[in-house]
Order: C-alpha cells, then structure tokens, then sequence
DNA sequence: AAATATACGGAACATCCGTTCATGTGTCAA
DNA sequence: TTGACACATGAACGGATGTTCCGTATATTT
C-alpha cells in the first residue's frame, strides 16, 4: 500500500490536489499530461494506473475528469483540522445552551482543542481564575456535561450568569473555587434553583 | 446582483456545492438535471444560465464539468474564518525561518489570532512566563517582526533555542525578562551572534 | 542473447458532455 | 385572442475526454 512513489508520479498527484482545490475540479488526462511532461493520455493513464495502484486516488471508468482523491493524499487537512465553535453570550435562562440567541459570534479553533462536535466557547470576564492563567477576555473552551471531576475547572450557570472556576464538590454542598487569592470561593448547597454545571474546560485561547 | 432564486434553481446549486464538497468535481448537466428533476440537458443549462446572471456560479464554455463556485455561493464553514499556522521545532541556525525542517505541525487558529499569513507558532517549554498566564505546554502565536517596542512579549532566538520573555532594550544592551519571579532575566549585548528577535507573541492556545 | 517488464508515443475509437435547434407548454399583459 | 416571455422536452451535433490497440526504446532478468 504506502509504496514509493516516483518524480513524475508525485508531479501528477500534486497537480491533481491544486487543481481541486483550486478549480473544484480534477484535471483532464490531456491537462495532467502537458503538466508533467507526458505528451500521450495513455503515458498519463499509465501514470494514474499506478498512483490508483499504490492508493493514493480512485477512478471511475468512463467518467471525463473522473478522479478522487484518497484520505491519504486529501489536500482538505484544513477542513479536517479545524472547528467552527459558537462562542455564548448572555444566557437565557431556561433556553437550550446552544439556542441561537445565545451566540454570540463563531471562532474556529484546532480539533486537538475542540475534540467534540459540541464543544462551546465563552468570554472570560473578571480575574478569578488569573492563578490557573486565564485572563479576562480570554476565550475558553468547553464540553458540555452536567457534572465533573473534583479539581476540574468547569464552567457554571448561576441564574443567567455563567461563570469559570474550580470544581469542588463537598458532601451536600458544592464549592466553585476561584484561582486568586483575593477572591472567595462561592458556595452552593445541593438542588439550589438555576444553579447547573454547562460542561468541562478544555482549552482556551487568547488574543495579546 | 443580489437577486432571489427559485427553489430550482437553490437545488440545483446545493447540488453542486454538495458534489464538488464529498466528490471533489462538479456534476454535469445530465447529473444535476436528474437530481432536481429537469429532463433535458437544455433545461438545466436554462437553470445554469440564471444562476450565472445572478452571480452564484462561473462556467466555462465546452468545458466538462465546467462549473466554478463564486465566493458568496461557497457554503460558510468553508469561508475560511481560519488559517494553518506551522509550529516550528528546534530551528535549526542559518536555515530560514519557516523552512520545512524547521516544522513540526500545523494547527488551524482563528484569523482574529493569526492576521498577518505568515504567522507561526511555538509550543512553550518551561515556566519562566508563568505570570504573563503563558504556562509550559502552551501554544504561542507569533507575527514576524527582528525587532519589538519595550514591554511586548517576543520570541527570540539563542543559538538554536526559541524562547519566549518579555522585550526591554536598555542602551547597547537587550533584557529579555522572565515573568517568573524565581528566573533572572538574560542580558544580552548587542551584536551578540546568534541573537535575533523572531516575532511578537500575539495569542495563545491551551489545552487543558 | 533472448525474454520480460517498465514507460512511454501516436492514433483510432467510443463514450461523455456541453451546445444548438426545433418545438411545445403555461402565464401574463395588451 | 394575440403576442411576448419564462421554462421545459427531445433530438441531433460536435467538441471534450477516457479507452484501446499497436509500436518503440530502455532496462532488467533469465
């Protein structure tokens, strides 16, 4: 499968991935051929044979342009690799988190960071967590899930505000813990109306 | 320009979005007529005709599969809100900058974080900017620029070694200064060789 | 040396595919 | 009604494009 590949073969492959990239169309046997130098569509059919052969594309017979590339030689690892994340605003409270009037603006970010497909986003406001080294304006990254791990930083829903801190259950009570010493962790015994976890931070960016 | 199209005719050309997205080509007139329901070559290309006049396609004359997508018709996550940054490794002296051995990967980062197209990025190693919220493991964005005003984060580079202080020329000397109260700031004459300012952090990337 | 495989060139062929033309349908205004 | 126009069918035409067949040149193998 993952043979060598020659000079002339990986010409064509690589003329194949910019014109689709480009035009949004594969090139002709006729155009392959005055690119890489191959003046008979049969030398170019030889040429694709091959690179069909070791994997790096597929074709239809009898179809003009009739070229697809494989996962292998995908020019589209920009699409791949990235994710368009909504970025909340304002909470309304008793809305679906993701509901369209709470989003505030889009931000893509790498899919390393934005692991799942409902990965949310949110603008850091205040200097309570400066001590785990998220500043204010910050864009933080989180997965939705209702509880966490002791020592996770989560983000909460107090009423219609949403805030970032540590994670600290304690018997019947829950303690979100601020990472700066100026500030008091907040206290919330169990059941408390509008009081819910929104999910998990995983990551965050930020603009200097 | 900005004119309404049919319900035909919005078929047709998501049609055509959705094949050149999964198959890399257009469709020919014979295949989008049979997906929208038209049954002759003449009346999609009547289809094709109005979607051209209003701008959402360019075509090329006795071309097959002569469609190109214009930029308001691409569909939006595309829209590239975003750009691949190179993260560079060890850098290797005298090579230049973003030259190939010196990259390590790419992530994919909001243009908001990543404006200018040569932008590259740095994975942190150390503790020595804790303060500034830039922790060990971080990703920093930086612009290219061989100098910075007093104050600015940079990435300046020792020899073969990038690292990531605070900028503060002093007369015929440069402090690059930790925000770390436990590390010394480096002092370094100037015309010091192997001492070039790489760039200006301008973002950062978590994963936490 | 002979045989075989690789890598093309060149031309004929068959199919694909856009174009054109002749010919309806409806709808709407005059 | 009449005529103009938008929108479609169907068929025929011709250029675009992949396929096939035959030949050649070089290298490798037997």
């Amino acid at each position: 499968m993952s043979e060598q590949i020659t000079e002339k073969q990986r010409n064509a492959l690589e003329f194949i991935q910019k014109e689709i990239n480009e035009r949004g169309r594969p090139p002709t046997l006729r155009e392959i051929g005055s690119r890489i130098g191959v003046s008979s569509t049969n030398g170019v059919r030889y040429v694709l044979d091959a690179l069909e052969r070791k994997g790096y594309l597929e074709r239809s017979p009898m179809l003009s342009r009739g070229i697809e590339l494989t996962s292998r030689s995908m020019p589209r690892t920009e699409q791949a690799k990235m994710r368009l994340v909504p970025v909340l605003g304002r909470i309304a409270a008793g809305m679906p988190l993701l509901a369209e009037q709470n989003i505030e603006r889009h931000v893509t970010v790498d899919r390393s960071i934005a692991k799942s497909d409902d990965t949310f986003a949110l603008s850091v406001r205040g200097d309570s967590m400066i001590d785990a080294g998220i500043h204010e304006g910050d864009v933080i990254f989180a997965r939705p899930q209702n509880s966490a791990d002791s020592g996770d930083i989560v983000v909460a829903l107090l009423g219609d505000e949403a805030t970032v801190k540590y994670f600290k259950p304690q018997g019947d009570r829950v303690l979100l813990e601020p990472a700066n010493r100026y500030f008091s962790p907040i206290i919330i015994e169990k059941g408390t109306p509008g009081f819910r976890i929104l999910g998990k931070v995983v990551g965050l960016m930020r603009k200097i």
